[in-house]
DNA sequence: CGTACCATTGACGACGGTCAAAAAACGTGG
DNA sequence: CCACGTTTTTTGACCGTCGTCAATGGTACG
């Protein structure tokens, strides 16, 4: 129970972060251009706990975690961030999860203080962010539809997520590991081993190593995945 | 599994959806000023799944529940809603679960519409609706978290939840069914009684029939909950 | 090539789902 | 207000799934 400890801030404490020009997105509206593109490395983290919630942020490149730690000090990981993907808008003056990073990559930061203006001065911006959110809850929504149901359920439902959000053709790169798919799905290492090995043995998947994933059975998978 | 079928539209086609006046709220910028109060029946609907979304909705009195149905046919519910809290901000044309009246009640209803126009006019209001959709992503994270424990510990986290969301004192009103406690948490109405029980023989609640609950030990229920 | 970490497999037990029955709560009409 | 019937909740017995503990196998990296 490790956490990995680089922090975010020392990666790049020398950039700038205001926003270009006056702090008004151009007349282009689109979320692309708001704010400084900052590159991040594997496990660095983004932001913790009771931070004070003084960016929004959105993945250019690469992989990111949002986590809970429980009063028993268990994980859970509520959502994987993917390029496009936004994450620590808050409605208090502090963060409420964890977030850090599970490869190398490239995020943009957006002043909170100055995302208000944004919103007011540019309404494409604003229908942006609000789908974003929305988007994010009904994936948290289809995230507690499968912990209400059995681990190989899970397991395929979280192929197909990945498969969906990462992938191009029918194999999957996982940027994670056993315990994180685990602490993502509430299982254990063991049964999620157990569920792939089933749905290898029953021919629905191949791999190569345990992090790249092949789906040979697309139909069935999602059959079981429900 | 017979869902209440009463259409929420029959109770008020006749009412005037219209923001007042010009459309944008006044310098108060309070969002209980926004929109027309419209009164609901125990077991109306306010949409379905794949109902276009024409509308935002702010409970003013009465509560309602959000949930998906999944393709084996299980409901799942992902919320309850109480006074004050906002639903039915989609990030496409059409809403992508259902939300129907527990308790009868009064709602406000926005355009969806009139919506961003507002927004830009009034900062605070803007303020507000984010906030609230950061809360409900909060709450959803809870319940992610809730949905990875043991069946004692869902229950003695929801008795909590509910106790804060609804009680003035130590008493709890439950506005649902243990079926619908069993289609939040997860579990089946078997589990949620006997946890229920378990926790009546160890002195830590009473109940006073099936829907009154009151909590003795607020400590205890707390450590169990995690 | 070796070592350390991660993943897989096995054995076993506890927790929660299922099926079934009893008990309690609730609504209705006398 | 009480008696009745229906629905909801509770309790019981049994079994499957998943968590736990342990050992083996595989992969990546020095």
């Amino acid at each position: 129970m490790s956490l990995r400890q680089t922090d975010f801030v020392t990666h790049c404490k020398n950039e700038n972060f205001a926003l270009p020009k006056s702090g008004v997105a151009d007349d282009a509206g689109s979320l692309d251009l708001l704010g400084t593109l900052v590159p991040f490395k594997t496990g660095s983290q983004f932001f913790g706990e009771n931070d004070e919630a003084r960016y929004v942020y959105r993945i250019s490149t690469g992989i990111a975690r949002g986590y809970h730690i429980t009063a028993e000090g268990r994980r859970q990981i509520v959502a994987f961030y993917v390029p496009g993907d936004i994450f620590g808008v808050e409605y208090g003056k502090t963060h409420k999860m964890h977030v850090d990073a599970l490869t190398d990559g490239r995020v943009q930061m957006i002043k909170r203080a100055a995302l208000s203006g944004i919103v007011q001065a540019d309404p494409y911006v604003s229908e942006q962010l609000w789908a974003n959110m929305a988007r994010e809850l009904h994936r948290d929504h289809g995230h507690i539809l499968r912990l209400s149901t059995s681990a190989r359920e899970r397991v395929a439902g979280f192929l197909i997520e990945m498969s969906e959000r990462l992938s191009n053709d029918g194999t999957v790169q996982l940027p994670m590991s056993r315990q994180e798919i685990a602490e993502y799905l509430g299982l254990t290492i063991e049964t999620v081993s157990r569920s792939l090995s089933q749905l290898k043995t029953m021919s629905i998947i191949s791999t190569s190593g345990a992090r790249t994933i092949r789906i040979l059975d697309h139909r069935r998978l999602r059959q079981i995945a429900l």
